[in-house]
RNA sequence: GGGCGGUUAGCUCAGUUGGUAGAGCGCCACAUUGACGUUGUGGAUGUCAGAGGUUCGACUCCUCUAUCGCCCACCA
């Protein structure tokens, strides 16, 4: 008689097995679709959101792959040639300052000191090195991805991509350089967008100021220099008497000015006294405002926050300094009505935490209004971005995010593209003199000058699901796998990535980057907060995972977790599926050991062969969820059936006919039955446990467990 | 100001097209050195946020209210 094998005889230990099983599945070279065995049903694609090179893994990332390797691993079982791409980021602006913080600590250099090439040399060394320490990490989590595709948005493939975009923009007139009012971070330098501006709520002092016969109030006393435009309401009863376009001079803080009055119905008649000056190089609405009225501009504030001889006195003052100073002498000056303290939103830049400070620049824009002729039809990117999602091409789910990304394209603007910093794709034009020109490669000729700013990282993350292909190269990777099957990702990127990817597909390929979108939510703590180091709420997805397993890690983050919601995880959570695993491995045992003299061929009898009937239909209930999106019921399913339908019901019962020979046969058969085909439907939830289970339960001609068929 | 989502057992959440409420954790009782880093069996707890409506029937659809959260816009 046969034996249990030993190993089965020991408890089962994560640790000791994962990572010799993930090199398993890497050697045998499954990742790659190319080698999947067996006749193939079509292809299925999924490119992995690029994490940050400079980044560890955290539970964000733990429930992305979570979630995508649970679908990529239960698309292969079902027959489908399988691509799941994997790829980093180079975060322009998160690197270049992580890279210049160390710089500056070690050697107490800054980047211009350095120099644009060596700074360059040295992030880059940085990012390469950090890279492999997300990537190994990503392996950890049991991610079966294609490593022999594997992308940076910054190689030279990607950069050939969006130099081509690039160019092809320039030429459709949908990118311009133009000087318009743009988000500036003195922090970090660099122009940012529209979208990456995060508003904080601030509270602070609001200065009511005598101006003429008027009484304005604002928050920064600091840009009123230049202020010439009295600004209210055409019908606004209380300043009746003054004419649209009327001249007075007033006195004002470094003398009397020649102030004009504008009347226009923007502003709100009840907000302070009605009456407003603007300023608009540091304001978003005052610019539009200028815009209209064609009105002068004049720079107060310079790009390091501090202020210009338009000043006199307070010229080279910093903003906070120089407020309380320009107060002071309002104050001296009789000028301040009162003072109050109000509660606003300020513009903060979402990287570096600097304070925005609006300023008008020549930045480049990639103008999403501008109508141009695609694929032989007039439309503009806002349009394309649009049809891609109402024409039902591409499905969002859950499918509430579909009416966010409607209404973020209403309102998007034109979308700033450059950034002053060093670290990413150059912008690919080049001047001498007056002359521009904008190419793929460097103009031949000498004394062209190329332009100094780099791409926002978007730019370059927006063509990831072709430019990973080959793109602009027609490579047989883009018409296998493109349109990508499914987008997986946080529900936060929606704008910042999924539009845009879907912005340059739909324009440069004339169809969409992807099916479906799958959202999911934010991980937060046990409590609910959101988790951050400052609360000391960090949850490591490592040290879950040593400690619990990958498979219980995996399983809590998908237990429980509809598309799109936030998921709360304490610890608890993670140790609830531990015990699940080792619930399959008891299992496991206890069949194996009954079933030892079992002989090959035993029919079921009419009351197990029910049994049997009852699991495929819950194999078929499950396989609906996880055709559907619905991780959270099919991982459920699949764990109360195990451990309530199967070790509680099942084995109990089968297990007094085996002692008592009662029709013992077809018992055990049913048995091997029921455990071979669940090992199989645990797998993509649970990969670990499930191939090393399998080592003892295959039969002779099986395959893997990770290529079985489901 | 606009939009979206939540509000179901002490806690975390399911409830896929409307048919008299479910799971996990926790709690209580009992059993168990028999596959089980225990596990099993049984049990208690809910006016499904509130009000109104549609329906033979509503946790599920509609309207309103309250409340928490998120997103967008933004007042100088």
């Amino acid at each position: 008689m046969k034996e249990l094998p030993e190993q089965l005889t020991k408890p089962f230990d994560s640790n000791k097995v994962e990572s010799s099983l993930y090199k398993m599945w890497e050697d045998s070279g499954f990742f790659n679709p190319d080698n999947l065995p067996g006749e193939r049903r079509g292809s299925y694609a999924v490119i992995l959101p690029p994490p940050n090179v400079t980044g560890t893994l955290h539970t964000g990332h733990a429930i992305m792959l979570a979630i995508q390797d649970t679908l990529v691993r239960f698309k292969r079982m079902n027959g489908y040639k399988t691509l799941w791409l994997p790829g980093t980021d180079h975060a322009a602006i998160a690197t270049q300052s992580v890279v210049e913080k160390k710089i500056q600590k070690e050697e107490g250099k800054t980047r211009h000191e350095l120099g644009r090439e060596e700074t360059l040399r040295r992030i880059n060394e940085f990012a390469l090195e950090s890279q492999n320490t997300i990537l190994s990490q990503f392996r950890s989590m049991g991610a079966t991805l294609d490593w022999s595709r594997l992308a940076f948005t910054l190689d030279d493939k990607r950069n050939l991509a969006v130099r081509t975009m690039f160019k092809k923009m320039y030429d459709d007139g949908l990118i311009y350089r133009g000087n318009r009012i743009v988000n500036w971070d003195p922090k970090g330098q660099t122009t940012i967008s529209d979208d990456e501006v995060e508003y904080i709520e601030e509270k602070t002092k609001f200065y009511y100021f005598k101006y003429g016969p008027f009484v304005i109030g604002t928050a920064r006393p600091e840009t009123k220099f230049g202020d010439k435009y009295v600004v209210m309401h055409p019908d606004d009863e209380r300043y009746k008497e003054y004419k649209d376009g009327q001249k007075l001079t007033v006195e004002w803080i470094n003398g009397p000015i020649e102030a004009t009055i504008i009347k226009d119905e923007s502003v709100d008649k009840d907000f302070g006294t009605g009456v407003m000056t603007i300023t608009p190089w540091h304001s978003m609405v005052d610019f539009d405002l200028a815009q209209k009225y064609k009105l002068d501009y004049e720079q107060i504030i310079d790009k390091y926050g501090k202020l210009l001889p338009v000043a006199e006195e307070f010229t080279g003052m910093k903003i906070k300094d120089a407020r309380e100073k320009i107060v002071e002498k309002l104050q001296t000056k009789g000028l301040v009505e009162k003072i109050e303290e109000y509660t606003h939103n300020i513009a903060t830049a979402s990287r570096t935490g600097g304070i925005i400070e609006p300023q008008i620049m020549k930045q480049w824009f990639v103008g999403v209004n501008t109508k141009f002729d695609h694929f032989g039809k007039k439309t503009t990117l806002k349009e394309l971005m649009r049809e891609a999602v109402k024409s039902k091409k591409t499905t969002i789910i859950p499918d509430r995010f579909e009416k966010v990304y409607f209404h973020w394209i209403d309102n998007l603007r034109d979308w700033c593209i450059s950034r002053q910093i060093w670290y990413g794709h150059r912008v690919p034009v080049w001047y001498r003199g007056d002359e521009v020109y904008c190419d793929i490669e460097s103009p031949k000729e000498k004394n062209w000058i190329q332009d100094e700013d780099t791409l926002d990282t978007w730019f370059s993350s927006g063509l990831w699901t072709f430019s990973t292909l080959g793109w602009p190269e027609k490579t047989t990777d883009l018409k296998t796998y493109h349109p990508t099957s499914l987008l997986e990702t946080g529900n936060d990127i929606l704008f910042f990535w999924v539009a845009r990817m879907i912005l340059f597909s739909t324009y440069a390929l004339n169809e969409v980057p992807f099916k479906d979108v799958y959202l999911h939510g934010l991980v937060r703590d046990a409590q609910g907060r959101k988790i951050s180091k400052s609360l000391g709420n960090v949850l490591d997805p490592r040290e879950l995972s040593s400690k619990y397993g990958t498979d219980a890690l995996r399983m809590s983050l998908l237990i429980g977790n509809g598309p799109g919601n936030d998921l709360k995880l304490g610890e608890d959570k993670v140790k609830a599926y531990k015990l699940f695993a080792n619930k399959i491995w008891n299992a496991t045992r206890f069949v194996i050991e009954k079933t030892l003299d079992h002989e090959k061929g035993s029919d079921l009898n009419e009351e197990d062969q029910l049994i049997y009937n009852n699991w495929q239909e819950k194999k078929k209930d499950i396989t609906n969820d996880l055709d559907n999106y619905r991780l959270h019921l099919a991982s459920e399913k699949i764990y109360d059936y195990f451990w309530h339908a199967f070790c509680d019901e099942i084995i109990e019962k089968l297990k007094l006919r085996i002692l008592n020979d009662d029709d013992k046969k077809s018992a055990q058969t049913l048995l091997l039955k029921l455990l071979r085909e669940q090992i199989i439907t645990i797998h993509p939830f649970m990969p670990f446990i499930t191939e090393e289970v399998w080592k003892y339960i295959k039969r002779e001609d099986d395959n893997i467990l990770m290529v079985t068929k489901w």
